[in-house]
DNA sequence: TGCGACTTAGACTGGTCGGTCCTATATTGC
DNA sequence: GCAATATAGGACCGACCAGTCTAAGTCGCA
């Protein structure tokens, strides 16, 4: 027996990630996952808010799972894993096509605005992200320039990031966000002290494309 | 007798700035609006669907009008410009109580999805403001750092702000705007040579006149 | 005087949606 | 064998919604 609820939460999170909440009907949920009738899907949930709050937090769990895992991962530089988090986040959109979301941007701003339980919620996540890249920040100590404050920062990557997704729903281009991702890059490494060793040049070379994966391996440039 | 229509695009921009477009119905507006029947609506309005783009272009004309005239001011340096700019972004959602968000950010959003008109209407109206970014970096040409791209940079501003604006919709407190705002400030001074004036200090003074002389002010690297 | 544009007023259609209720049949643990 | 739980299938309710339709009143203008 496999697990029937958990089948409703995926299938869900698909359709609300790509079509928004108030957009996805219980129907569109019993369809998608292969129910027979409403009294099943009441079953295991018992209204509609409930099924918003545990995708909820089963989408930012498993987001969590893997940024937060490349945000951790202790072997690297921590400004390269950030590079490497922004990264994967530009991978998560292009693989959508650029019209989903989850749990980035429209929904967030969607799902907040559809009550306060779902806003409070969204909330504590968006705080909970900002602490670990202030943490990862606050790891390369002495080599932030003094004055950067590393919470400030952290918000300013993620609001960024949910920026570029939301340009990206519009332009329906991942392009212009791998732009916003590189100069976001750019930015973090402008925060560190000069005499600092790593982090992407300053442009250097031609303002135009590069290729995705790492910005600049913590050893290679310096300049 | 007043303009009705316009009485009826002023509710409905101001009903989907706040709820969304989709959430907002035609009766949402005929309330607000004063109206007394749905044939009064359908007089004016073909669909909602035609209501819909009538207040994106309105809006995003209204929204143009103010930010272009900062944008084009000819008396100011360039870059003080852009910053005035952004603090009128900050001011306009703090006015907003953080909640609404035309033309900005959520609505963008979701009538991207709504339909591809709406979306391509967004889209050129994303481009015109980058555009007009641009063409202010590329005024302080000379002091740009070597190889930044004014075009990507214009792209990186919009969506930074567009990101703001969706975080305090989620976090309605408007000094997380404050600090992204200022921090994207600083960015922009970083993107000017060291041997150009730099400086992320707050701008004071507010604009005065707008003249509508968009281009013609070459000699624009004053210090 | 008559025409056409605008306004007021509301009933109605066909559809969707969240949610309730009811009836059955499997499966599982005790 | 029994009871709890899960699965299946669907009728139904009240609400809301976009859009249509009818009908009548106001106003400017030719």
């Amino acid at each position: 027996m496999r697990d029937r609820k958990a089948e409703i939460l995926d299938a869900a999170a698909r359709l609300i990630a790509r079509q928004g909440y108030k957009q996805t009907s219980i129907d569109d949920v019993i369809k998608a996952s292969g129910l027979c009738g409403k009294s099943h899907f009441y079953h295991h949930f018992k209204s509609k808010e409930e099924l918003g709050k545990e995708v909820l937090n089963r989408s930012f769990e498993r987001f969590g799972e893997r940024g937060l895992a490349i945000l951790r991962e202790p072997l690297i530089d921590p400004i390269e894993r950030l590079n490497l988090f922004i990264d994967s986040i530009v991978v998560a959109q292009a693989e959508r096509g650029c019209v989903a979301s989850s749990p980035f941007c429209g929904v967030a701003a969607e799902m907040a605005d559809a009550g306060e339980g779902f806003r409070t919620r969204i909330d504590a996540v968006f705080d909970r992200w900002c602490d670990q890249i202030r943490s990862l920040l606050e790891q390369s100590d002495g080599r932030l320039r003094d004055g950067v404050d590393a919470a400030r920062i952290a918000r300013f990557i993620i609001a960024t990031l949910e920026g570029a997704v939301l340009m990206t729903r519009v332009t329906r281009e991942i392009k212009v966000m791998q732009g916003i991702a590189e100069d976001l890059k750019r930015f973090i490494a402008m925060q560190l002290r000069d005499d600092a060793f790593s982090g992407p040049r300053s442009p250097s070379t031609g303002g135009g494309q590069q290729e995705r994966g790492s910005g600049a391996l913590a050893g290679s440039s310096a300049t």
